[in-house]
DNA sequence: CCACAACCTGACCAACCGGTCAACGAAAAT
DNA sequence: ATTTTCGTTGACCGGTTGGTCAGGTTGTGG
């Protein structure tokens, strides 16, 4: 009686399967220690811990703490990066800009520890990323200012420094993410409900927004 | 005659004065250190060379590395509530808010090592100041919130959550000190002029009040 | 001047950390 | 079936860290 031959089609290989997935839980577990505890303070036991495997098999996947770390940091650096989609795809300051503050306010709330890693990784001076700095961040920034002062030479918004808008959203939808202990604490120690986020994301657009003349 | 104990309280002798001196120059070299490296990546050692005194000299003064991280993360918070007293002392909101944006971006200029203590701190859970969000940070926050939500009611400004605006205006000021580093970079690897650092006081400044309905 | 207290510090230690390695089992490839 | 590759892991190591301590120096009160 050979075992039914179906079970063995989801898999579709077996090796590449155990490793994406040792892979994945690492990742995962490295980004939760990293923003609780710090590239310093994080111990690849307690990595290893959180992740279910014992610590040489991290090793294994990743050779150094460094490049575990790096692998993180590269992750995040993706997932802001996507949220400057809903920036182009708009014709006009209200949508573009208040649609950018929603996805980095959903974002700031799916992926919290991502945001404190790379909030820790640029107070400490972005030993690890500083090329990213240098290269990929400051052709989207100055992309995104061109954008902005787009819009304000077509008089659709009021004439703010674009640079510093662009710090003011960032600064304001991340501080939803790194700061989100001492949101909490401040919310009564609960973490905020559906409609407290819902009214969180209103007010920010509301008050940048209107801060930039288009409502 | 008797030497009265108070003179020798008041006057200050060489034994005090080394105390202070060098307490101050190690919580100095601790605050600069912590902010760089974070509490686990701080080392004794490097504190102690930054402060110019032997390693075993620091656990005179100071127990445990613990200890050292609490009285700087407490000198940190005084300053912060410091900043508050433009807060009270104006009847609108231009004056009110527009002051309290000044001086937390003149704080964030002057003291950029303090802000990244207290958000490193806050990042990973307030372990050591739990107790100060939870009774004088929780209470100053109802005080202001009462005092901006005056100021709607008597319509001097637009209808914004005060809860949300207070994060707002934490976000965006102290953005300047915590990620530094990244809006150095994108200054062309250059700290922020005196007359950039005017006009991102005046950006902040600009969208926030225009954004709360105030100019 | 003396005695006491405060201050200083080189040397040391137990604990821990990142990283290594040899040995082994399981799956693919031949 | 045999060989090879990939995945797994306990045990181990050199280096570093926070913290200790004995013994010294300096300042202070009497």
């Amino acid at each position: 009686m050979p075992p039914p031959a179906q079970i063995s089609i989801i898999k579709p290989g077996k090796r590449t399967d155990i490793r994406r997935e040792n892979e994945r839980l690492i990742l995962d577990a490295a980004e939760r220690v990293f923003a609780e505890a710090g590239f310093g303070g994080a111990t690849m036991q307690l990595i290893a811990d959180m992740a279910g495997l014992p610590k040489a098999n991290l090793h294994y996947y990743f050779a150094t703490k460094e490049d575990l770390y790096r692998r993180v940091v590269r992750n995040i650096f993706e997932i802001w990066l996507e949220a400057a989609a809903c920036f182009d795809a708009s014709p006009d300051p209200a949508t573009g800009i208040g649609g950018y503050i929603d996805a980095k306010m959903d974002i700031s709330r799916r992926n919290p520890h991502g945001s404190k890693v790379w909030a820790s990784e640029v107070m400490h001076g972005a030993p690890v990323i500083q090329d990213y700095l240098e290269t990929t961040l400051r052709d989207w920034t100055t992309g995104r200012i061109a954008v902005i002062q787009g819009w304000i030479d077509a008089g659709q918004m009021a004439a703010v420094d674009p640079r510093h808008l662009l710090y003011m959203l960032w600064a304001t939808t991340q501080h939803y993410a790194d700061f989100g202990h001492q949101i909490d604490t401040l919310n009564g120690g609960a973490a905020l409900s559906d409609a407290q986020w819902e009214a969180a994301k209103t007010s920010v657009r509301q008050i940048i927004l209107r801060g930039i003349g288009v409502i």
